[in-house]
DNA sequence: CGCGGCATTGAGACAAGGTATCTTATTGAC
DNA sequence: GTCAATAAGATACCTTGTCTCAATGCCGCG
Protein backbone atom coordinates (compact mmCIF):
# COMPACT_ATOMS: atom_id res chain seq x y z
CA UNK A 1 0.00 0.00 0.00
CA UNK A 2 1.71 3.10 -0.77
CA UNK A 3 1.42 6.08 1.22
CA UNK A 4 -0.32 8.48 -1.75
CA UNK A 5 -3.04 6.25 -2.51
CA UNK A 6 -3.25 5.76 1.02
CA UNK A 7 -4.03 9.37 2.17
CA UNK A 8 -6.19 9.60 -0.87
CA UNK A 9 -8.75 6.55 0.61
CA UNK A 10 -8.71 8.46 3.48
CA UNK A 11 -9.41 12.04 2.01
CA UNK A 12 -12.62 10.63 -0.31
CA UNK A 13 -13.90 8.45 2.90
CA UNK A 14 -13.97 11.76 4.46
CA UNK A 15 -15.63 13.40 1.14
CA UNK A 16 -18.27 10.80 1.02
CA UNK A 17 -18.95 11.66 4.72
CA UNK A 18 -19.99 15.16 3.97
CA UNK A 19 -16.86 16.88 4.90
CA UNK A 20 -14.85 19.04 2.48
CA UNK A 21 -11.41 18.06 1.32
CA UNK A 22 -8.94 20.74 2.47
CA UNK A 23 -5.49 21.46 2.00
CA UNK A 24 -4.41 21.30 5.99
CA UNK A 25 -6.55 18.45 6.00
CA UNK A 26 -4.72 16.49 3.14
CA UNK A 27 -1.79 17.37 4.51
CA UNK A 28 -2.09 16.11 7.92
CA UNK A 29 -3.44 12.89 6.64
CA UNK A 30 0.20 12.46 4.42
CA UNK A 31 1.78 13.06 7.71
CA UNK A 32 0.22 10.04 9.70
CA UNK A 33 1.70 7.92 7.57
CA UNK A 34 5.30 9.37 9.18
CA UNK A 35 4.05 7.68 12.63
CA UNK A 36 3.07 4.62 12.41
CA UNK A 37 3.54 3.63 16.00
CA UNK A 38 1.58 6.49 17.32
CA UNK A 39 1.92 10.00 17.51
CA UNK A 40 0.60 12.74 19.36
CA UNK A 41 -0.95 16.04 18.84
CA UNK A 42 1.76 17.67 19.48
CA UNK A 43 3.83 15.64 17.18
CA UNK A 44 1.92 17.35 14.27
CA UNK A 45 2.06 20.52 15.87
CA UNK A 46 5.73 20.46 15.29
CA UNK A 47 5.64 18.94 12.39
CA UNK A 48 3.52 20.49 10.51
CA UNK A 49 4.13 24.70 11.67
CA UNK A 50 2.01 26.12 9.01
CA UNK A 51 -0.66 24.70 10.19
CA UNK A 52 -2.80 25.97 12.82
CA UNK A 53 -2.82 24.04 16.15
CA UNK A 54 -6.61 24.59 16.70
CA UNK A 55 -6.87 23.10 13.06
CA UNK A 56 -4.76 19.92 13.75
CA UNK A 57 -6.70 18.92 17.09
CA UNK A 58 -10.19 19.72 14.74
CA UNK A 59 -9.06 17.32 12.40
CA UNK A 60 -7.92 14.77 14.60
CA UNK A 61 -11.25 14.70 16.22
CA UNK A 62 -12.66 14.30 12.79
CA UNK A 63 -10.48 11.62 12.20
CA UNK A 64 -10.95 9.72 15.65
CA UNK A 65 -15.15 10.38 15.07
CA UNK A 66 -14.65 8.39 11.29
CA UNK A 67 -12.71 5.88 13.18
CA UNK A 68 -9.63 6.17 10.92
CA UNK A 69 -7.57 7.00 13.56
CA UNK A 70 -7.88 5.93 17.17
CA UNK A 71 -7.03 6.88 20.95
CA UNK A 72 -5.06 5.46 23.80
CA UNK A 73 -3.58 6.01 26.31
CA UNK A 74 0.14 4.60 27.79
CA UNK A 75 0.19 3.24 30.73
CA UNK A 76 0.72 6.50 32.55
CA UNK A 77 -1.98 8.09 31.07
CA UNK A 78 -0.80 10.02 28.48
CA UNK A 79 -2.57 9.96 25.38
CA UNK A 80 -1.37 8.77 22.33
CA UNK A 81 -2.92 8.67 18.62
CA UNK A 82 -2.37 5.85 15.81
CA UNK A 83 -4.01 4.51 12.86
CA UNK A 84 -6.42 2.37 12.74
CA UNK A 85 -5.73 -0.47 10.40
CA UNK A 86 -8.50 -2.55 11.69
CA UNK A 87 -12.45 -2.44 11.59
CA UNK A 88 -12.82 -3.00 15.55
CA UNK A 89 -9.41 -3.65 17.68
CA UNK A 90 -7.61 -3.02 20.74
CA UNK A 91 -4.36 -1.58 21.48
CA UNK A 92 -0.92 -3.42 22.77
CA UNK A 93 1.22 -0.56 24.18
CA UNK A 94 4.74 -1.02 24.59
CA UNK A 95 5.61 0.37 28.17
CA UNK A 96 9.86 1.24 27.28
CA UNK A 97 9.54 1.97 23.51
CA UNK A 98 5.81 2.97 23.30
CA UNK A 99 5.89 1.43 20.05
CA UNK A 100 1.80 0.28 19.29
CA UNK A 101 0.15 -2.80 18.11
CA UNK A 102 -3.17 -3.76 17.33
CA UNK A 103 -4.80 -7.30 18.23
CA UNK A 104 -8.17 -8.58 18.30
CA UNK A 105 -9.82 -11.50 19.90
CA UNK A 106 -13.65 -12.77 19.65
CA UNK A 107 -13.01 -14.83 23.00
CA UNK A 108 -12.37 -11.44 25.08
CA UNK A 109 -15.03 -9.67 23.39
CA UNK A 110 -17.29 -12.60 24.11
CA UNK A 111 -16.84 -12.69 27.95
CA UNK A 112 -17.63 -9.37 28.34
CA UNK A 113 -20.82 -9.41 27.02
CA UNK A 114 -21.63 -12.34 28.95
CA UNK A 115 -20.38 -9.73 31.85
CA UNK A 116 -23.35 -7.46 30.95
CA UNK A 117 -25.58 -9.88 33.30
CA UNK A 118 -23.23 -10.07 36.30
CA UNK A 119 -22.62 -6.36 36.21
CA UNK A 120 -26.24 -5.30 36.37
CA UNK A 121 -26.59 -3.32 32.56
CA UNK A 122 -26.14 -3.42 29.00
CA UNK A 123 -23.15 -2.97 27.78
CA UNK A 124 -22.39 -0.07 25.54
CA UNK A 125 -18.54 -0.50 25.02
CA UNK A 126 -15.25 -0.74 26.24
CA UNK A 127 -11.72 -0.23 26.37
CA UNK A 128 -8.69 -2.64 26.65
CA UNK A 129 -5.19 -1.84 26.23
CA UNK A 130 -2.53 -3.94 27.15
CA UNK A 131 0.89 -3.28 28.16
CA UNK A 132 3.89 -4.76 26.75
CA UNK A 133 7.47 -4.94 26.59
CA UNK A 134 7.82 -5.72 22.93
CA UNK A 135 10.13 -8.07 21.56
CA UNK A 136 12.57 -5.40 20.53
CA UNK A 137 12.70 -4.11 23.83
CA UNK A 138 12.77 -7.22 25.94
CA UNK A 139 16.07 -8.31 23.96
CA UNK A 140 17.68 -5.31 24.63
CA UNK A 141 17.10 -4.21 28.01
CA UNK A 142 16.68 -7.19 30.36
CA UNK A 143 15.22 -5.12 33.10
CA UNK A 144 11.95 -2.89 33.21
CA UNK A 145 12.27 0.06 35.34
CA UNK A 146 8.45 0.87 34.86
CA UNK A 147 6.39 1.23 37.64
CA UNK A 148 3.98 -1.46 38.42
CA UNK A 149 0.86 0.98 39.05
CA UNK A 150 -2.68 0.88 37.07
CA UNK A 151 -2.94 -3.30 36.60
CA UNK A 152 -1.30 -6.41 36.92
CA UNK A 153 -1.72 -8.79 34.68
CA UNK B 1 -18.49 -1.26 58.15
CA UNK B 2 -18.70 2.57 59.62
CA UNK B 3 -17.14 5.41 57.80
CA UNK B 4 -14.92 6.79 60.80
CA UNK B 5 -13.27 3.02 61.01
CA UNK B 6 -12.90 2.91 57.47
CA UNK B 7 -10.95 6.12 57.00
CA UNK B 8 -8.81 5.61 60.14
CA UNK B 9 -8.00 1.88 58.77
CA UNK B 10 -6.51 3.95 55.78
CA UNK B 11 -4.82 6.15 57.80
CA UNK B 12 -3.12 3.45 59.61
CA UNK B 13 -2.28 1.85 56.15
CA UNK B 14 -0.60 4.87 55.41
CA UNK B 15 1.46 4.97 58.19
CA UNK B 16 2.48 1.54 57.67
CA UNK B 17 4.19 2.93 54.85
CA UNK B 18 5.99 5.52 56.47
CA UNK B 19 3.51 8.48 55.37
CA UNK B 20 2.45 11.07 58.39
CA UNK B 21 -1.21 11.24 59.64
CA UNK B 22 -1.96 14.75 58.53
CA UNK B 23 -5.21 16.66 58.93
CA UNK B 24 -5.16 17.07 55.87
CA UNK B 25 -4.43 13.41 54.73
CA UNK B 26 -7.65 12.57 57.46
CA UNK B 27 -9.71 15.05 56.37
CA UNK B 28 -9.31 14.17 52.02
CA UNK B 29 -9.88 10.28 53.33
CA UNK B 30 -12.76 11.03 55.15
CA UNK B 31 -14.40 12.97 52.10
CA UNK B 32 -13.83 10.11 50.14
CA UNK B 33 -16.82 8.32 51.41
CA UNK B 34 -18.91 10.79 50.51
CA UNK B 35 -18.42 9.78 46.77
CA UNK B 36 -18.98 6.12 46.65
CA UNK B 37 -19.63 6.15 42.90
CA UNK B 38 -16.27 7.89 41.52
CA UNK B 39 -15.38 11.77 41.78
CA UNK B 40 -13.14 14.20 40.03
CA UNK B 41 -10.15 15.93 41.33
CA UNK B 42 -12.35 18.65 41.52
CA UNK B 43 -14.90 17.37 43.32
CA UNK B 44 -12.51 16.82 46.63
CA UNK B 45 -11.00 20.74 45.71
CA UNK B 46 -14.69 22.07 45.83
CA UNK B 47 -15.95 20.09 49.20
CA UNK B 48 -12.72 20.78 50.99
CA UNK B 49 -11.83 24.75 50.09
CA UNK B 50 -9.92 24.85 53.24
CA UNK B 51 -7.23 22.67 51.90
CA UNK B 52 -5.19 23.18 49.28
CA UNK B 53 -5.23 22.27 45.54
CA UNK B 54 -2.17 20.94 45.32
CA UNK B 55 -2.30 18.55 48.46
CA UNK B 56 -5.30 17.65 47.06
CA UNK B 57 -3.80 16.04 43.88
CA UNK B 58 -0.52 14.72 46.05
CA UNK B 59 -3.03 12.89 48.18
CA UNK B 60 -4.75 11.45 45.52
CA UNK B 61 -1.38 10.87 44.17
CA UNK B 62 -0.69 9.10 47.38
CA UNK B 63 -3.88 6.88 47.63
CA UNK B 64 -3.42 5.63 44.19
CA UNK B 65 0.33 4.28 44.53
CA UNK B 66 -0.87 3.00 47.83
CA UNK B 67 -3.12 1.16 46.25
CA UNK B 68 -6.54 2.84 48.52
CA UNK B 69 -7.83 4.44 45.40
CA UNK B 70 -7.72 3.70 41.35
CA UNK B 71 -8.06 6.00 38.26
CA UNK B 72 -10.29 5.31 35.53
CA UNK B 73 -11.31 7.08 32.16
CA UNK B 74 -14.83 7.24 31.44
CA UNK B 75 -15.67 6.64 27.76
CA UNK B 76 -15.18 10.24 26.41
CA UNK B 77 -11.65 10.41 28.40
CA UNK B 78 -12.12 12.41 31.27
CA UNK B 79 -10.56 11.11 34.05
CA UNK B 80 -12.38 9.87 37.67
CA UNK B 81 -10.98 8.29 40.63
CA UNK B 82 -12.67 5.93 42.36
CA UNK B 83 -12.03 4.14 46.36
CA UNK B 84 -10.82 0.73 45.81
CA UNK B 85 -12.65 -2.28 47.52
CA UNK B 86 -10.57 -5.36 45.78
CA UNK B 87 -7.27 -5.80 45.27
CA UNK B 88 -7.30 -6.25 41.47
CA UNK B 89 -10.02 -5.30 40.10
CA UNK B 90 -11.31 -3.34 36.54
CA UNK B 91 -14.22 -1.15 35.98
CA UNK B 92 -17.42 -0.40 35.05
CA UNK B 93 -19.18 2.89 33.73
CA UNK B 94 -22.70 3.64 33.36
CA UNK B 95 -21.95 6.40 30.50
CA UNK B 96 -25.72 7.89 31.67
CA UNK B 97 -25.10 8.69 35.47
CA UNK B 98 -21.47 8.01 35.78
CA UNK B 99 -21.97 5.29 38.79
CA UNK B 100 -18.99 3.03 38.75
CA UNK B 101 -19.06 -0.60 39.63
CA UNK B 102 -15.95 -3.16 39.91
CA UNK B 103 -15.82 -6.44 38.81
CA UNK B 104 -13.18 -8.79 38.26
CA UNK B 105 -12.61 -12.01 35.90
CA UNK B 106 -10.08 -14.44 35.95
CA UNK B 107 -10.72 -15.45 32.63
CA UNK B 108 -10.27 -12.38 30.94
CA UNK B 109 -7.10 -11.98 32.60
CA UNK B 110 -6.07 -15.80 31.68
CA UNK B 111 -6.80 -15.31 27.79
CA UNK B 112 -4.83 -12.03 27.67
CA UNK B 113 -1.98 -13.78 29.21
CA UNK B 114 -2.26 -15.62 26.69
CA UNK B 115 -2.14 -13.26 24.03
CA UNK B 116 1.60 -12.20 25.11
CA UNK B 117 2.89 -14.88 22.71
CA UNK B 118 0.62 -14.12 20.13
CA UNK B 119 1.10 -10.26 20.76
CA UNK B 120 5.09 -10.46 20.30
CA UNK B 121 6.23 -9.46 23.74
CA UNK B 122 6.19 -9.79 27.51
CA UNK B 123 2.77 -8.36 29.36
CA UNK B 124 3.41 -5.91 32.28
CA UNK B 125 -0.27 -4.78 32.67
CA UNK B 126 -3.48 -4.05 31.49
CA UNK B 127 -6.38 -1.72 31.28
CA UNK B 128 -9.80 -2.79 30.80
CA UNK B 129 -12.85 -0.30 31.35
CA UNK B 130 -16.13 -1.50 30.44
CA UNK B 131 -18.69 0.77 29.48
CA UNK B 132 -22.71 0.12 30.60
CA UNK B 133 -25.77 1.78 30.97
CA UNK B 134 -26.30 0.36 34.30
CA UNK B 135 -30.06 -0.65 35.58
CA UNK B 136 -31.21 2.15 37.27
CA UNK B 137 -30.38 4.59 33.59
CA UNK B 138 -31.81 1.83 31.03
CA UNK B 139 -34.91 1.82 33.17
CA UNK B 140 -35.65 4.69 33.46
CA UNK B 141 -34.99 6.65 30.09
CA UNK B 142 -35.05 3.93 27.09
CA UNK B 143 -32.88 5.68 24.42
CA UNK B 144 -29.06 5.84 24.88
CA UNK B 145 -28.31 9.17 23.48
CA UNK B 146 -24.58 8.59 23.84
CA UNK B 147 -21.76 8.74 20.68
CA UNK B 148 -20.17 5.23 20.03
CA UNK B 149 -16.47 6.52 19.45
CA UNK B 150 -14.07 4.40 21.57
CA UNK B 151 -15.21 1.00 21.43
CA UNK B 152 -18.39 -0.89 20.41
CA UNK B 153 -18.84 -4.20 22.24
C1' DC C 1 9.17 19.87 77.66
C1' DG C 2 11.54 21.87 74.01
C1' DC C 3 14.33 21.41 69.82
C1' DG C 4 15.51 20.27 65.29
C1' DG C 5 15.09 17.89 61.05
C1' DC C 6 12.28 16.40 57.67
C1' DA C 7 7.87 15.54 55.64
C1' DT C 8 4.08 18.13 54.38
C1' DT C 9 1.34 22.11 53.21
C1' DG C 10 -0.35 26.19 50.64
C1' DA C 11 -0.04 29.59 47.14
C1' DG C 12 0.77 30.35 42.88
C1' DA C 13 3.29 29.71 38.50
C1' DC C 14 3.68 26.54 34.93
C1' DA C 15 2.74 22.65 31.54
C1' DA C 16 0.12 19.63 28.50
C1' DG C 17 -3.82 18.60 26.09
C1' DG C 18 -7.74 20.26 24.39
C1' DT C 19 -11.99 23.49 23.39
C1' DA C 20 -14.40 28.03 22.30
C1' DT C 21 -14.71 32.22 19.93
C1' DC C 22 -14.25 35.22 16.40
C1' DT C 23 -12.63 36.84 12.02
C1' DT C 24 -10.93 35.67 7.58
C1' DA C 25 -10.17 32.43 3.85
C1' DT C 26 -11.52 28.24 0.97
C1' DT C 27 -14.42 25.14 -1.09
C1' DG C 28 -17.47 23.60 -4.28
C1' DA C 29 -22.32 23.93 -6.16
C1' DC C 30 -24.65 26.79 -9.34
C1' DG D 1 -17.52 34.03 -11.28
C1' DT D 2 -20.70 34.33 -7.25
C1' DC D 3 -22.26 32.99 -3.02
C1' DA D 4 -23.37 30.39 1.13
C1' DA D 5 -21.48 27.29 4.01
C1' DT D 6 -17.62 25.03 5.82
C1' DA D 7 -13.11 25.27 7.46
C1' DA D 8 -8.82 27.62 8.97
C1' DG D 9 -5.98 30.57 11.90
C1' DA D 10 -5.06 33.18 15.94
C1' DT D 11 -5.68 33.49 20.34
C1' DA D 12 -7.93 33.20 24.76
C1' DC D 13 -9.46 30.00 27.83
C1' DC D 14 -10.33 25.60 30.41
C1' DT D 15 -9.01 21.33 32.86
C1' DT D 16 -6.05 18.26 34.90
C1' DG D 17 -2.02 18.00 36.86
C1' DT D 18 2.97 19.13 38.37
C1' DC D 19 6.78 22.17 40.28
C1' DT D 20 8.83 25.47 43.24
C1' DC D 21 9.54 27.55 47.31
C1' DA D 22 8.73 29.50 51.66
C1' DA D 23 6.19 28.47 55.85
C1' DT D 24 4.29 25.03 58.88
C1' DG D 25 3.46 20.83 61.52
C1' DC D 26 4.84 16.25 63.09
C1' DC D 27 7.48 13.45 65.85
C1' DG D 28 11.62 11.38 67.85
C1' DC D 29 15.20 12.54 70.90
C1' DG D 30 17.55 14.52 74.69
Amino acid sequence: MNATSQSATILAALENQGYRSTLPRQVIIENLENHTDGFTADDLVRDLPHIGRATIFRTLKLLLETGIICKLSLMTGEPRYSLAHAEHHHHTVCVTCGAIGEFHTGTVERILRLMGGEVGGAIVGHRIELYINCVDCSTVGAELPQNRRGAGV
